[in-house]
DNA sequence: GCCAACGTTGGC
DNA sequence: GCCAACGTTGGC
């Protein structure tokens, strides 16, 4: 039986890859994660269809840009196996690979973003992770309350 | 650009 | 296995 639908949240620097790059590619995979915390939840957590807020982050404005999802689950991330790829690991062997990326596919790029100044306004988003001060985490866990909490002011605008 | 917060590395 | 040094992330 297939689980319970889970959510995500995935940073991105527009600079590096944009929803714009999303919406133009359709899918791409997740490489590049060189943390293992955000491995593990790719890994080990997230499964086909699971919903995915894309932000982008280290820019002005910080906002969340549009909606995506888990179109395929963990499989090695090729990158590090690529001494030419800035992120190559040379611990990694294709008989033992040490990080794994999910592909991500895309659903909407939203019209107007949530700028995250105005994420910090709102009281159901009190505990949401990317809010927490020091969150470095690049791929985290959203709450289903927080999911729908932004989905409806996605629709409320539109 | 700054720097606090955090994760990883490596000497012991 | 501790922990200081170092490197990186990412909001401001």
């Amino acid at each position: 039986m297939a689980g319970k639908k889970r959510y995500w949240l995935f940073k991105s620097e527009p600079n590096v890859y944009s929803i714009q790059d999303l919406e133009r590619e359709g899918v791409t995979p997740w490489d590049g994660v060189r943390n293992y915390q955000a491995r593990n939840l790719m890994r080990d957590e997230m499964r086909v269809g699971d919903g995915i807020l894309f932000y982008h982050s280290r820019v002005a404005p910080m906002a969340i840009v549009g909606r995506a999802e888990v179109v395929a689950e963990a499989h090695p991330d090729p990158t590090q196996f690529d001494p030419s790829h800035p992120h190559f690991d040379p611990r990694a062997h294709p008989d033992e690979p040490r990080w794994y990326c999910v592909d991500i596919g895309f659903v909407e790029a939203f019209e107007k973003p949530l700028l995250r100044e105005e994420l910090k306004r709102i009281p159901a988003l009190e505990d949401m992770m990317l809010l927490q001060k020091g969150c470095r985490l690049s791929v985290q866990p959203v709450r289903p309350k927080e999911w729908k909490a932004i989905l409806r002011l996605v629709s409320s605008r539109s």
